[in-house]
DNA sequence: AAAAAAG
């Protein structure tokens, strides 16, 4: 019987890139099967089988309650009409604790509401997952290091039956086979619930946008109706809003948030760019509670007035650091200082990332109020399962490098499949280029990046996921928060220049349990890299080559943005540094060698078979 | 300097 995450990672070593093949000279492979306890997804533990019917379709209320005068369900109706607690709408009849199914007009409740977690019925695959959970050591759980610092700091729970949800959002969680709270999860839903703006450092694919979904939702399914205010015909008004930095970002955190919200009568919509503005539109005024968005076109929705802030009670900025480094920072002070939202301490407002430069703190600031910072994850977190390796490469040698290590990876590959393989490269040209490149030479590739329509973005993205294009070629835009299972190995063909993007692109790997590969091309064009990146390799305990090292020494004298600030787990709050510090930045996936006890890895990533996302 | 994000 297999007993743990390393023994099933160690059974699909042929999927993973041709691990400790050929060019790997640095030893990696015993570092491939982790030794230790290997941290467990907790809705993974202790399942038991679930006894759940298929979820019954949603109905909605019958017709809109009483106390809605304005008009909701004729066709003159303008605004939402105010929510209604409305307590036997949908099947199971009444919840206990007075949660209201939310009726907001607009003839909602006569649709259907598509069913998000497809075909219920999937027992057989239940047993899977049980048989996969047997045996798991649950120990590591305990000890992930966690710093917090503001006041009152409400204390973290350790089950989802301890905070008091919501049933319908209960069942979801049920339904996504969540079984505890994920580390930011245990210590986030509580500071949300007590209504506290919160800061939070957590590393790649930890549970983030379950972490800030599940408090928004179930405030606005407590919440008190609204009555929103009538603006123009069209104009709807969101009572959260979270924004993102790229548009397939937001699709999946749209994708997730639909999961959570199914039959709790939140509606949940998502508006980005490239893509027919018409439909969304249309989404829009079917009602919106909790709106996903990438900058720019909720900027557009602003000015046209079919989108008030006004009534935000709850703002979250997913990759937060990113959100409000140069290129963004005034779109985002635009829409969150000068449109109609309320001021901090009103609205709620939640920073999250896995990387938080301490400058980028300083500005999120703003935005904030008696916040709460949390950093959460252990140090070592999803990289445990990274095994990174550094290659000194030639400009011109990059192609003919790359192309041995595809080479290499489909030799091993099952059944002669090529394993997903992601490839980092820094321009949009050079993305074409590539992809063309090895088309021409029988790799199969596509390419993602800001020069491609939304729709070729999208067919990428899928086309790479489900294997039929197993090498995808993209810039920094596929480098943040997207939850691709089962990648193998993400090449860095071209190294980036700030070591928080690096952190970023391996996480896209190492997910969901599995382990994950990733190599960088690195030379004299990267030298100033070289000393954050050797640092983050030793605290990752991964081999640092020596050539590297001597690279980080040479390139040390001037400190600088790349460089981090030294040992301790990896951030703080910057409230908390004097005021001499400068540029050091924070991030979750370095390795183990910050103090924080040997026992238990927590590996960031691990829901399963197919039930990977909602996990950044 | 590049990338992303509106059309």
């Amino acid at each position: 019987m297999r007993t743990s995450w390393a023994d099933l990672a160690a059974n699909s070593t042929s999927e993973n890139a041709g691990a400790g093949s050929s060019a790997n000279n640095v030893g990696t492979g015993s570092t491939l099967a982790p030794s230790r306890p290997v941290y467990v997804p907790p809705h993974l533990r202790n399942r038991q089988p679930s006894t759940e019917s298929p979820a019954p379709t949603y109905s909605g209320p019958s017709s809109v309650s009483a106390g809605s005068s304005s008009g909701a369900g004729s066709s003159g109706s303008r605004w939402p009409a105010p929510r209604n607690d409305y307590r036997s709408g949908y099947g199971g009849g009444g919840r206990a604790g007075g949660w209201g199914n939310r009726s907001g007009g607009w003839d909602r409740g006569r649709e259907l509401e598509v069913n998000p977690f497809g075909d219920e019925d999937n027992a057989e695959e239940e047993a899977v997952n049980e048989q996969e959970n047997t045996g798991i050591n649950f120990d590591a759980y305990e000890d992930i290091p966690v710093e917090t610092s503001g006041e009152n700091v409400p204390p973290p729970v350790n089950t989802f039956a301890e905070i008091d949800l919501g049933e319908a959002l209960n069942q979801n969680i049920r339904r996504c086979k969540y079984v505890k709270p994920t580390p930011v999860q245990r210590h986030t839903i509580p500071i949300s619930l007590a209504g506290r703006d919160l800061m939070a450092c957590a590393q790649t694919g930890s549970g983030k946008t379950a972490a800030f979904c599940f408090p928004i939702i179930s405030g606005i399914m407590k919440g008190q109706p609204v009555q929103r205010p009538p603006r123009g015909v069209r104009t709807v008004y969101p009572l959260a809003l979270v924004l993102s930095p790229t548009r397939e970002l937001s699709m999946q955190i749209h994708e997730e948030a639909r999961k959570f919200s199914y039959q709790t009568g939140v509606r949940v919509v998502v508006a980005y760019g490239g893509a027919p503005i018409n439909q969304q539109l249309r989404d829009l005024e079917r009602g919106v509670d909790m709106l996903v968005a990438t900058p720019g076109r909720l900027v557009d929705l602003l000015e046209r007035a079919r989108v008030s802030l006004q009534m935000i009670r709850y703002l979250a900025l997913d990759e937060a650091d990113r959100m409000l480094d140069m290129g963004f920072e005034p779109q985002i002070r635009k829409i969150v200082e000068q449109m109609d939202m309320p001021s901090p301490g009103v609205r709620q407002t939640m920073l999250f990332s896995a990387t938080f430069p301490k400058e980028i703190q300083r500005l999120a600031s703003d935005f904030l109020s008696n916040y709460i910072f949390l950093a959460v994850g252990r140090v070592g977190s999803s990289t445990d399962l990274i095994v990174q390796r550094v290659e000194y490469v030639q400009e011109s040698d990059k192609r003919s490098h790359l192309m041995d290590l595809l080479h290499a990876q489909r030799a091993n590959g099952v059944h002669g499949k090529q394993a997903l393989t992601l490839v980092f490269v820094e321009t949009k040209k050079g993305a074409d280029s590539l992809e063309h490149w090895l088309c021409l030479n029988g790799f199969p590739a596509t390419t993602i990046h800001g020069d491609r329509s939304q729709q070729e973005r999208e067919l990428a993205l899928r086309s790479f996921k489900s294997g039929h294009t197993p090498i995808l070629v993209a810039t920094d835009v596929a480098a943040r928060g997207l939850d691709i299972p089962h990648v193998a190995h993400v090449v860095n063909f071209d190294l980036p220049n700030d070591i928080d993007d690096y952190v970023h692109r391996i996480g896209r790997t190492g997910r969901a349990g599995k382990k994950g590969l990733a190599t960088a091309f690195f030379n004299d064009n990267n030298s100033s890299l070289a000393r954050a990146l050797a640092d983050l390799m030793q605290e990752a305990n991964q081999e640092v080559p020596a050539w590297l090292s001597r690279y980080a020494a040479r390139s040390s004298f001037g400190g600088g943005r790349n460089r981090r600030s030294g040992g301790r787990f990896g951030s703080r709050d910057f409230r908390r540094e004097g005021s001499f510090s400068r540029g050091s930045s924070n991030y979750y996936s370095a390795g183990n060698s910050g103090g924080y006890g040997g026992s238990g890895g927590y590996a960031g990533g691990g829901y399963g078979p197919g039930v990977t996302s909602a996990w950044d």
